[in-house]
DNA sequence: TAAAAACCTGTCCAGTTGGCCAGTTTTTTG
DNA sequence: CAAAAAACTGGCCAACTGGACAGGTTTTTA
């Protein structure tokens, strides 16, 4: 055959390989997913946008429908990566702030997987059951359980823990998946960190105001 | 015979006929394409749910495209009819809490528009691009003028109204759009009466009081 | 180094879809 | 009432898609 001596440059160790083939094609499927929804968005497209002909991609997954969960999943650990923001610390002000901004700063960074995200609750959640009983429910409750306790000790103003949470999802999510309308209101053509600021200061003196706090700094 | 009237062209029969079966292929539509998204909304899907064969609403819209649009346009006028909502009468609370409550009212008598109009902008908006700009950001300047004026009056607390409106608009339509989530959350089957009261009751309190107003009544 | 395992891809196929068309039925018109 | 227009529909098809598969290549293992 060829020479195989000194072409060795590339290190191929297994996995690695794999490992960045795999983040080619689930960033490439997200943005599909994204941009075309679920049946519009054909595999020869995903592979293509990842650069690898299209048996490739389904050698990593085996069917359309597994790529799309493996997807959702990458988001869901992103999502609960965040998730423990909420702690029942001392100062209620301080931990809502710093949950606001987070989120904040979540749809700036991952924008793509919000939408997703969302498209997939929208359309009725079909993937998405077990994760939102299973998982979402039960954190829901521990932390409805921490506003609650707030509430008891006079620390903010008596709310319904769920509709706070509510409230801070929407209003924070909404630059990431609304992106196209904020940014056609505001005459731009994309975020800049000056404005993410002043979104962030915005909703978390609003929403804390709401409630009878008043953020920090 | 003696008609003196040109304009009888419009038929009194046959137009009610067409706008009934208008009526079905468009709801029918919204409800599919919703569910599905508009690559997975099939034609066939789509008049099997309005109970007409398949060529007859290639009959009425030539093509998947143009009924896409006929759907979406359908919400825009409804959107519109509730625009002029946020008008500068004297008292900004009385105005802001009725503008919230339509909001809400809207998102709960029609989640499927709400939803729609959600996944065509999280798409990029490609259909809507024109609405956004031509009628969308020329009201919101008006709007936004009309809270500034509040502002400078010192009727309420200095405030960017573009954020404002943004934060009514996203925690509002996240009882629409999000609806699976909510309901899962919240261990319920469908919303109530009395649960959107209160929620109508929550946002309107919480936003208020986060620019320095009291909610009315 | 040779066998085995893992990885890669060109090619083919069956199923589905949007939408066209020609022919039929119903309504309107003169 | 007859002709024309409008409304309707079954059947057809070209285009595309997900996915199977077999044969090839590269890497690991013994």
């Amino acid at each position: 055959m060829a020479d195989s001596s000194a072409e060795t440059k590339r290190t191929y160790r297994r996995g690695k390989i794999r490992d960045q083939n795999l983040e080619r094609i689930l960033g490439a499927a997200r943005e599909e997913f994204v941009l075309k929804g679920f049946a519009g968005a054909s595999i020869q497209a995903i592979a293509d946008r990842a650069g690898l002909p299209k048996a490739n991609v389904h050698y990593y997954f085996k069917t359309k429908s597994n790529l799309y969960v493996a997807v959702l999943e990458e988001i869901i650990i992103l999502w609960n990566d965040h998730f423990d923001e909420l702690r029942a610390e001392d100062n209620p002000a301080e931990v809502l702030d710093r949950f606001i901004r987070r989120k904040v700063e979540l749809s700036y960074t991952h924008p793509q997987s919000s939408k997703l995200f969302a498209m997939e609750i929208i359309q009725g959640a079909p993937h998405l059951r077990d994760y939102l009983r299973n998982d979402l429910r039960p954190w829901m409750r521990k932390k409805a359980a921490v506003i609650e306790a707030w509430v008891a000790a006079g620390k903010m103003a008596p709310v319904d823990p769920y509709h706070l949470i509510f409230l801070i999802w929407s209003s924070t999510q909404h630059y990431a998946d609304f992106e196209a309308q904020v940014l056609t209101i505001l005459n731009r053509a994309e975020y800049e960190r000056s404005m993410i600021d002043r979104i962030a200061d915005f909703l978390s003196r609003s929403i804390l105001a709401g409630v009878g706090l008043e953020a920090p700094r």
